[in-house]
DNA sequence: TTAATTTCTGATTAGAAAGTCAGAAATACT
DNA sequence: AGTATTTCTGACTTTCTAATCAGAAATTAA
């Protein structure tokens, strides 16, 4: 089933399981997981759909991975953070908007993930939150309650906003197809994504900073 | 198949259908098309299954009947913008922030729909957009967009705006499941509520307009 | 009451999707 | 070379789900 000695892989070279994951992981964020079909991902990775089962043991399992393929991203931006652990809080949050909006526009998934695992609730909502966001959710909320302390930020509660500041920056990203389909933009565009870049950055944190100019 | 002659149902009273479409809105909308079963949705509205075939032809007409519901609620939106339709844009603006976080409190599922589907893209994208968000969409755009012109609001592009918004003020309704998992706060609670609609109001519109102090 | 109509259900069917398995194909080891 | 190991696949089974249908139950109309 799984690697018993290290050794070279055979036949379709040693990017398999890779590519799974990386067709698992856009077909699960777009569609959800029951809307994605082992077949269908199957084919995205190119292999039969008895080969996703010689990898993983089950769909459930796949999902798992795809998410943890994630957790390097998480963790990008985790370290990033860490090394602006000395700023004060309201310039570390609006570092941490900056990286998430980075981060949200070169790997989608992972917003459309927690949109809509968030939504429904449930066994994958728990591992998510026990895996990938609960961590980062709740140190951000710290960080928010501490600016707020420090009387950086207006004082609303510190988990509203954090899911509000993410649900926005996040949203023209994972409503791209509505975008196209309402508006006819693009917004996957360089020039878009600038745009959105700046306006989140000005809008939310202009308006939430008790003194904008305070940041840059 | 549908009532031919005006008569009084049988059985189970008039609410049937009414009831089919109100267990059917809260499944589509919390779990999306496919993870939402017949069976769940029979169960929940206290019928069988084979009842939701004599009412609606297919899954799918079931889902856009079901949708249809949220219609009424989107007019009544209309309606009451339309009564301040002499309004400066911004105000107007600012109303629709309003009553669209009012709505959304009380009728979480359009906002999940919208989030579920514009990330999907598909066929009931494009129907929803023909039917529900399209003309809404659009509207607001035209309205950001005179406000911007106007000089009130500052220049970023109306259609990521408007999106932005929109996913702003729903993020936090839409993600109560998730508030709960990351946080263990129940923001459904009236307390939460008012406050929600509080952080919203004057975080977004205080950082987008020109002058914060121009309207109430 | 009787007949007609509407509403509803249990039983069944057809099809899709996940998951299994024996064995083929490729590679590595000796 | 030959053997062992890993990787992969086609064919199959099982489970789940939408959809069908004949007829029961309730109601109305006569």
């Amino acid at each position: 089933m799984a690697k018993a000695l290290a050794q070279a892989p055979a036949r379709k070279g040693p990017q398999t399981a890779i590519r799974i994951r990386e067709a698992a992981l856009e077909l699960f964020s777009r569609l959800g997981f029951e809307r994605a079909t082992m077949a269908e991902i199957a084919a995205e990775a190119g292999v039969s759909q008895a080969t996703l089962h010689y990898h993983f043991e089950d769909k459930f399992q796949l999902w798992r991975a795809a998410m943890l393929q994630l957790r390097a991203v998480i963790g990008e931006e985790e370290r990033l953070l860490e090394a602006a652990m000395d700023s004060p809080p309201e310039v570390q949050l609006r570092m941490a908007m900056r990286l998430f909006l980075q981060i949200s526009w070169r790997h989608p998934a992972l917003g459309r993930i927690v949109a809509l695992e968030g939504m429904a609730g449930g066994e994958r909502l728990e591992w998510l939150d026990a895996h990938l966001i609960g961590p980062r959710n709740r140190r951000l909320a710290e960080l928010a309650k501490a600016a707020i302390d420090s009387g950086a930020l207006k004082p609303f509660p510190a988990e509203m906003l954090i899911t509000t500041l993410q649900s926005a920056a996040a949203g023209v990203i994972n409503l791209a197809p509505m975008m196209k389909t309402s508006f006819d933009i693009d917004v996957t565009q360089a020039p878009a994504r600038a745009a959105h870049e700046q306006m989140i950055l000005d809008a939310l944190l202009g308006g939430l900073l008790t003194d904008p100019s305070a940041t840059t």
